[in-house]
DNA sequence: TATGATTAGTCAAGAAATTGAGTAGTGGGA
DNA sequence: TCCCACTACTCAATTTCTTGACTAATCATA
């Protein structure tokens, strides 16, 4: 019910095609959902039959033709009901957290490992959407690109997106450290 | 599939009902992994099937018996195995996030209304974990509970989950600052 | 004395997400 | 010149998760 929603969202100032939409929906590069390329395309499909979005063929040289799609006025109609409507909040499901919370049956090195692993990982993608931020706010300090750019959205969603990697990386290297302290003494 | 491990770690160090169990997976309490009690008592079933765990039937008197389910050795082996595994990283997946990023059409007071909603939510479970931590730490300092007892799984599990909803609070209340002040200039 | 909350679950239908493989052309590097 | 990566998708099977309803007893409250 919500992939729908992050679709829109997405194509709310701009028309993009199905590919250009995975790569924004990627694992790696995703700043507020992800999905992967078969679920996209389905729900793509199933957007166009209820109306809120029209796909057109665009024919390209030296490379295979895509589908561009764009919002129509139902889509945005939408999109507007919902993000007025409440939703509950999303839960937390992290693999990570279930593994440290078994600290017990761990390997310590090997969580340790797992650990710093996905530190590095949280780093770099609070790093590539730090510029991904920057990009969007141009040479503005940031109060006066929230008060003045007329799409502030992306901004808002991106900088959620940085603070749970920052936290995350954060937290990673903080749990490490205890575990590695409590193998060594 | 993370399912499984969230129980099995719930089972690390006690054994527990799927009723209470359902409890410490509530999306208003956990701190760690949520699932439906359908999806709970579903999964139990298939963890007994493959003597990953075991349940006994305990009579009370005063209200319906339960099932008390504990970890076997197969279980704690797999779990040992799944700490020690790579796991691709969690995605980002929040209803808030894609309404934050669809800023541009939504009408401004609902959606303000939903960021500052949220905002209370999470800084109410961010308190509840909170109390949560004290009571696991005891009267130790933080420092002294982390280097010297003998089941930090939790704690550390629970910082993150603090962590995540003290950021939620406070991104949800900056956001819905600068949608306030941008209607209102 | 009825009403709702709490304990302790079960059943079934459907939507959402994952896993894994496959197609087919183009451009670039060893 | 061969192979790999990239663009641009599609198909099918399976697992996971959600939604909504239902049973049935006890306890506290109004």
């Amino acid at each position: 019910m919500a992939l729908r929603h992050a679709l829109l969202a997405a194509l709310l100032d701009r028309e993009l095609s199905g590919y250009q939409l995975s790569k924004l929906f990627d694992l790696g590069a995703s700043s507020f959902w992800h999905a992967s390329s078969q679920q996209l395309y389905a729900e793509l499909g199933k957007l166009e039959a209820d109306g809120l979005l029209t796909g057109h063929e665009v024919v390209q040289q030296g490379r295979p033709n895509k589908r561009v799609f764009a919002l129509t006025d139902a889509g945005r109609d939408e999109l507007t009901r919902f993000t007025g409507a409440p939703t509950k909040p999303t839960s937390i499901r992290d693999d990570l957290m279930v593994k440290a919370y078994a600290e017990q049956a761990a390997d310590p090195d090997t969580l340790i490992k797992q650990l710093e692993d996905r530190a590095a990982q949280s780093r770099a993608k609070a790093e590539f959407l730090a510029a991904q931020l920057e990009k969007l706010r141009g040479d503005k300090p940031e109060a006066d690109f929230l008060a003045s750019a007329d799409n502030v959205g992306p901004y808002l969603a991106g900088t959620r997106g940085k603070m749970y990697h920052d936290d995350q990386a954060e937290w990673c290297e903080w749990a490490a450290a205890i575990l590695r302290h409590r193998t060594t003494s």
